[in-house]
RNA sequence: GCCGAAGUGGCGGAAUUGGUAGACGCAGCGGAUUCAAAAUCCGCCGCUGGUAACAGCGUGGGGGUUCAAGUCCCCCCUUCGGCACCA
C-alpha cells in the first residue's frame, strides 16, 4: 500500500470499477430481507449545493450500513425534472426548457457519481419525459373515472401588466416581480383531486407510522385538522335564502352578535350589486396575496353589507359583514362572530364597534373582556335555557335543538382542501383532458396517451407555449372537435409517486408492476429535508392510497421510516455601500482574525485586505453569496474527507455549519486511520490473524479489547436505531486515539490492532466507501468492503471487574470511586464515607437520607 | 397570525430512560521536531477565586417539581421551518 492518502487519484478508480461491476444493481430475491432506501430526488437546478450533499450522503450511508447487515438494498436516483426555475432560465436564455434541464441533469449526474453515492443508476428517471408522466396522465383518468377528480373555480394571483398567473414567491410585498404591478386576486376553473375523500384515513394512519418523527406527524395532523362541530343555517332577513356556517363552539351560540361572510361570497356580490361603497371595498379585497400567512396578517378589514341574519333561537336581528379575512374557499365562505369567546372576532368586533357578550364563564383563568376574548371552555351564562351547563353539555343540547328544528346538522369538518392541481404554465405534464365545444369536459382516452409536452418550443416570458400554440391545442374527441386542456400538473404530482416508479422504472406495460413494486415498497427509509413535512409529504402518502385502491400495491403506507435532514449554512460577509446597498463576499474569500481566546476580532477580504462585515451563519444562498460549491470542496479534499464532515459536524436533524477547518480536520482523521494501518501492514509477521478472543491477554491488551468491543456496539446502536452518524463518528475517532497510543511489541499486540483497525474500517465503510475500501484490501482481506459483514460485538470482551460510581452529598458531585461490579450498597457506602474529600462535607452533619442508583451514583442527604 | 422545532464553552456539538455538564472535533495557547516553515507529535483549554488541592458559579430569561433538572411542568424572549402556485 502507498504511505500517503492520496485521495483523488484513489477514489476515481474505486468509483470506475463500482460502475463497470454494477455494484450497486438491484435485483429482487425473495431469499433475502429487502431494503429500500430512498433521499428525495432533486430538481435539476445546475448543479449539486450543500443540501443535496448531506441529504445523499445521509441515505448513502444507511444504504450502505444496510448493505453490510446483509440486507438486498435498492437505492434508486432520479429528477424531479418539472418545474418554474427551468421556465424562468429559458426565457432568460432563450431556450427550451428540456435542453436546459437535460443538460443539468447530465452535469449533475457526474457530480453525484463523484461522490460515490451507490446507487442503482439502470432504474434512474426523470418525471419530464413521456414514459414518466403518461402513467401519471393514466392515473388522473382513472381517479377521474372513479369520481376523485372535478373542476371548479379557485383563486390565483393575477398579474394584470404580464396578464399571466404568479406563484406565491413571484409576488413580492404584493406585485408582481417582473412588472411591478399590484397583483389581483382572480378566480379561474381549475382541477382538483378529492384528497378530503381520504382525510380521515391520512388521519389515522399516521399512527401506523412509528418511524416517523413526532414532530412531522403532528404538523401533519394540524394540516388534516380535524374538527367536530354543528353546521348551522341562519336564515336571513327579506331574504328565502340562508346562510349556512360552521361551528366548533356551538355552545357559545348566544353570544353571536355578527355575522361575515367572504368578499367573493354570493351574498356580498348581491348587497353589492346596488351598494358601489360595498361594491369598491370588495374590489378592495382582491389586493392581497393568495397565501394563507398574508391573510392572516393583514389588518382585519370589513364592511357592513346591510343583510340582516336571524338568530336560529333567540331571533335577534344580526348585521351580515363582508370581512377581508374570510376565506371563500375553506368551509363555506362565512363564519358566525362570537367576540366573547374567540380573539379574531373580538378584534373585528373592537375594531368596528360591535357588541361583545360573554356566554361563558372561565372556571380558570380570567374573564375580563376589555383585553380579549375568552377562549378557554368553562360553564355556560346568558345562554337561556342553557346557563349552568359546562361547554361540553352545552355542544350537546345546543346542536340538539339544532338538528330537532332543522335549522342545523352536526358535521365532522376538516381544515384540509381539495388538492388544485392546475398550473398554468408550460413546463410540466400536460393535463389529460379535454373541452368540447358544449363546454364539457372528458378524459383523453387511453389509447391517445400520453399527451405529449411539445419540447421544442421558445419561451416569450408571458404566456404558456401551450396556449399559443392552436395547433397542439386542437383535436378531435369521437368525431368532433375538441381543445386540450393547456394547463399542467402541479409537479407535487409526479413526486407523490416516483418512488414506487423506481421499483420497475423500466415497466412499459403499466405504471407499476405491482409484482415489483411489491417486493420493494414501502420504503424502508426515507430521508428529506424538514421543509417537505406536510405537502410533499401528505400528497405522496395520499397517492399511495390511491395506487392501493386501483390494486397497484398492496401497503397502506409508502414510508416506513423517515428522517429529516436540517439545512446547511455558511458564514456570510458583506460591505455596505453609501446607499446603504450591500456587497456580499463569499466565505472562502475572506479570512478571519482572531484573538488570543480565539474569539472572532475582525475578518477582513482576501483579495484587498480591507474589512468586511460579519452576517452571521446563514443558509447557503445566491442572495447572500455564501454557497460553498461541493465541487470545488470535492477536488480539493476528495468525497471521503466530504462526506464524512458532513457527518460529523451535526446530528442529522439539525442545521449545519459549514466550516474550512473542520473540513480539514475530517481530513487529518482519515490521514491517522490511513497511517494507522500503514505501520500495522509493516510491522505484520503473520500473527495478524490469529483469534484475540482466545488468547490470553493482559490487563492492557484487555482493557483495549473492551474499549473497542464497546465502540462497536456504540457505533452499530447509533448508525442503526439512533441515526446519529455524529456520535458514532465521535466513538470512532476515541478509539483512535487509542489505538495510536497502543503498542505493536508482541504478535498478540499486532493482532489485536489487526481486529481493532479491520473493525474501524468497517465501522467507516459506510461514510468514506473509497478509504475502506482500499485499506480493508491493505489490510488482507480480498472481499468487498461494500458486501462484508458489518463487525459483530463480543460480549466477553466487555465484562469488567471494577466500575466508577459517583458520590454525592445534597446532589453534588464529591467525589469519584472504583468499587468492584458486585460490590453491595453497604460496601459503596463504606467505601465512599472514606473518601476524603466526602467527608469534609459529610462531618458533623445528620444523614437524612441515602440513595444507591447501582452502577451510577450514591447521594447522601445530610443536614 | 396559525402550526412545528431549536437555544449548552471562543465555535460545531456530546450527555440515549431525571443520575459526573462540556465526549469528539475546530479554534486558541505552550512545548517537541525543523536552518526555517508546512505537516506531524505531546500537553493545556467553561467562567471566577486560588501556587495548588479545591471551592463558588454555570446549559436563552423567570418561576416550580425532585435526594438529584440541560433533560419534567408553567410563563416569557430570540432564531429557524411550513402555511396549500418555490421545490
Amino acid at each position: 500500500m502507498q504511505e500517503q492518502y492520496n485521495p483523488a487519484a484513489l477514489e476515481s478508480t474505486i468509483q470506475q470499477r463500482w460502475e463497470q461491476d454494477k455494484v450497486f444493481k438491484a435485483v429482487e430475491d425473495a431469499s433475502k430481507d429487502k431494503f429500500y432506501c430512498l433521499a428525495m430526488f432533486p430538481y435539476p437546478s445546475g448543479k449539486l449545493h450543500m443540501g443535496h450533499v448531506r441529504n445523499y450522503t445521509l441515505a448513502d450511508v444507511v444504504a450502505r450500513h444496510q448493505r453490510m447487515q446483509g440486507k438486498n438494498v435498492l437505492q434508486p436516483m432520479g429528477w424531479d425534472a418539472f418545474g418554474l426555475p427551468a421556465e424562468n432560465a429559458a426565457i432568460q436564455n432563450k431556450t427550451a426548457p428540456a435542453s436546459w434541464t437535460y443538460k443539468n441533469i447530465d452535469y449533475m449526474r457526474e457530480q453525484l457519481k463523484s461522490l460515490g453515492f451507490g446507487y442503482d443508476w439502470s432504474r434512474e428517471l426523470a418525471t419530464c419525459q413521456p414514459d414518466y408522466y403518461r402513467w401519471e396522465q393514466w392515473f388522473f383518468t382513472k381517479l377521474y373515472e372513479k369520481g376523485l377528480v372535478y373542476k371548479k373555480n379557485a383563486t390565483v394571483n393575477w398579474d394584470p401588466v404580464d396578464q399571466t398567473v404568479l406563484a406565491n414567491e413571484q409576488v413580492i410585498d404584493g406585485r408582481g416581480w417582473r412588472s411591478g404591478a399590484r397583483v389581483e386576486q382572480k378566480e379561474i376553473p381549475q382541477w382538483f383531486i378529492k384528497i378530503t375523500a381520504y382525510a380521515d384515513e391520512l388521519l389515522q394512519d399516521l399512527d401506523q407510522l412509528e418511524g416517523w418523527p413526532e414532530q412531522v406527524k403532528t404538523m401533519q395532523r394540524n394540516w388534516i385538522g380535524r374538527s367536530e362541530g354543528v353546521e348551522i343555517e341562519y336564515s336571513l332577513q327579506q331574504s328565502d335564502e340562508k346562510l349556512r356556517v360552521y361551528t366548533t363552539r356551538p355552545d357559545t351560540l348566544y353570544g353571536v352578535t355578527y355575522m361575515a361572510v367572504a368578499a367573493q361570497h354570493p351574498l356580498a356580490t348581491q348587497a353589492a350589486a346596488n351598494n358601489p361603497e360595498l361594491a369598491e371595498f370588495i374590489e378592495s379585497c382582491k389586493n392581497t396575496k393568495t397565501a394563507e400567512a398574508d391573510l392572516a396578517t393583514i389588518e382585519k378589514k370589513g364592511m357592513d353589507t346591510g343583510v340582516r341574519a336571524i338568530h336560529p333561537i333567540t331571533g335577534d336581528l344580526l348585521p351580515v359583514y363582508v370581512a377581508n379575512f374570510v376565506l371563500m374557499h375553506y368551509g363555506s365562505g362565512a363564519v358566525m362572530a362570537v367576540p366573547g369567546h374567540d380573539q379574531r372576532d373580538w378584534e373585528f368586533a373592537t375594531a368596528y364597534k360591535l357588541p361583545i357578550k360573554q356566554v361563558v364563564n372561565a372556571e380558570t383563568g380570567n374573564n375580563d373582556l376589555s383585553e380579549g376574548a375568552i377562549s378557554e371552555h368553562g360553564i355556560v351564562m346568558n345562554s337561556g335555557d342553557y346557563d349552568g351547563l359546562t361547554s361540553a353539555e352545552a355542544f350537546e343540547k345546543i346542536a340538539n335543538w339544532l338538528e330537532q328544528h332543522n335549522v342545523g346538522k352536526r358535521q365532522v369538518n376538516y381544515r384540509l382542501r381539495d388538492w388544485g392541481v392546475s398550473r398554468q404554465r408550460y413546463w410540466g405534464a400536460p393535463i389529460p383532458m379535454l373541452n368540447l365545444e358544449n363546454g364539457e369536459s372528458v378524459p383523453v382516452p387511453e389509447s391517445e396517451l400520453p399527451v405529449r409536452l411539445p419540447e421544442d418550443v421558445i419561451m416569450d416570458g408571458n404566456n404558456s407555449p401551450l396556449k399559443t400554440n392552436p395547433q397542439w391545442r386542437k383535436t378531435t374527441y369521437e368525431g368532433q372537435p375538441a381543445e386540450h386542456e393547456t394547463d399542467t400538473f402541479d409537479t407535487f404530482m409526479e413526486s407523490s409517486w416516483y418512488y414506487a416508479r423506481y421499483c420497475s422504472a423500466n415497466f412499459n406495460d403499466g405504471m407499476l408492476n405491482p409484482e415489483q413494486a411489491n417486493y420493494w415498497l414501502p420504503v424502508d427509509q426515507y430521508i428529506g429535508g424538514i421543509e417537505h413535512a406536510i405537502l410533499h409529504l401528505l400528497y405522496a402518502r395520499f397517492f399511495h392510497k390511491l395506487l392501493r385502491d386501483t390494486g397497484l400495491v398492496n401497503s397502506d403506507e409508502p414510508f416506513k421510516r423517515l428522517l429529516c435532514q436540517g439545512m446547511v449554512l455558511a458564514d456570510s460577509y458583506y460591505r455596505e455601500d453609501d446607499k446603504g446597498g450591500r456587497t456580499w463576499y463569499s466565505p472562502l474569500d475572506v479570512e478571519v482574525k482572531r484573538n488570543e481566546k480565539g474569539e472572532i476580532a475582525s475578518a477582513i477580504l482576501k483579495q484587498d485586505g480591507k474589512p468586511v462585515q460579519a452576517d452571521g451563519m446563514t443558509k447557503m444562498s445566491k442572495s447572500k453569496n455564501n454557497g460553498i460549491d461541493p465541487q470545488v470542496m470535492v477536488d480539493l479534499y476528495g468525497a471521503d474527507t466530504v462526506r464524512l464532515f458532513m457527518m460529523f459536524a451535526a446530528p442529522p436533524e439539525a442545521t449545519l455549519e459549514w466550516s474550512d477547518s473542520g473540513v480539514e480536520g475530517a481530513q487529518r482523521f482519515l490521514r491517522r486511520v490511513w497511517r494507522l494501518v500503514y505501520e500495522l501492514v509493516n510491522t505484520g509477521d503473520g500473527n495478524a490473524h490469529q483469534n484475540t478472543a482466545t488468547t490470553p491477554l493482559n490487563t492492557d491488551q484487555q482493557e483495549l479489547r473492551r474499549e473497542l468491543h464497546k465502540t462497536i456496539a456504540k457505533v452499530s446502536d447509533d448508525m442503526g436505531r439512533r441515526q446519529n452518524f455524529n456520535t458514532a463518528i465521535a466513538a470512532i475517532m476515541e478509539l483512535l486515539n487509542r489505538l495510536q497510543k497502543a503498542p505493536l511489541d508482541s504478535g498478540t499486540d499486532i493482532a489485536l490492532m489487526q481486529e481493532a483497525l479491520d473493525a474501524v474500517v468497517l465501522m467507516l465503510a459506510p461514510i468514506t466507501p473509497h478509504l475502506s475500501e482500499a485499506l480493508w484490501q491493505a489490510l488482507g482481506h480480498d472481499d468487498d468492503v461494500i458486501f462484508a459483514a458489518w463487525p459483530e460485538v463480543d460480549e466477553s470482551a466487555m465484562i469488567a471487574s471494577e466500575q466508577l460510581i459517583v458520590i454525592q452529598v445534597n446532589g453534588k458531585m464529591r467525589g469519584k470511586i472504583n468499587v468492584p461490579v458486585d460490590a453491595t450498597a453497604e460496601q459503596v457506602e463504606a467505601i465512599a464515607m472514606a473518601d476524603e474529600n466526602v467527608s469534609k462535607f459529610t462531618e458533623g452533619k445528620t444523614l437524612r437520607k441515602k440513595i444507591y442508583v447501582p452502577g451510577k451514583i450514591f447521594n447522601m442527604v445530610v443536614s
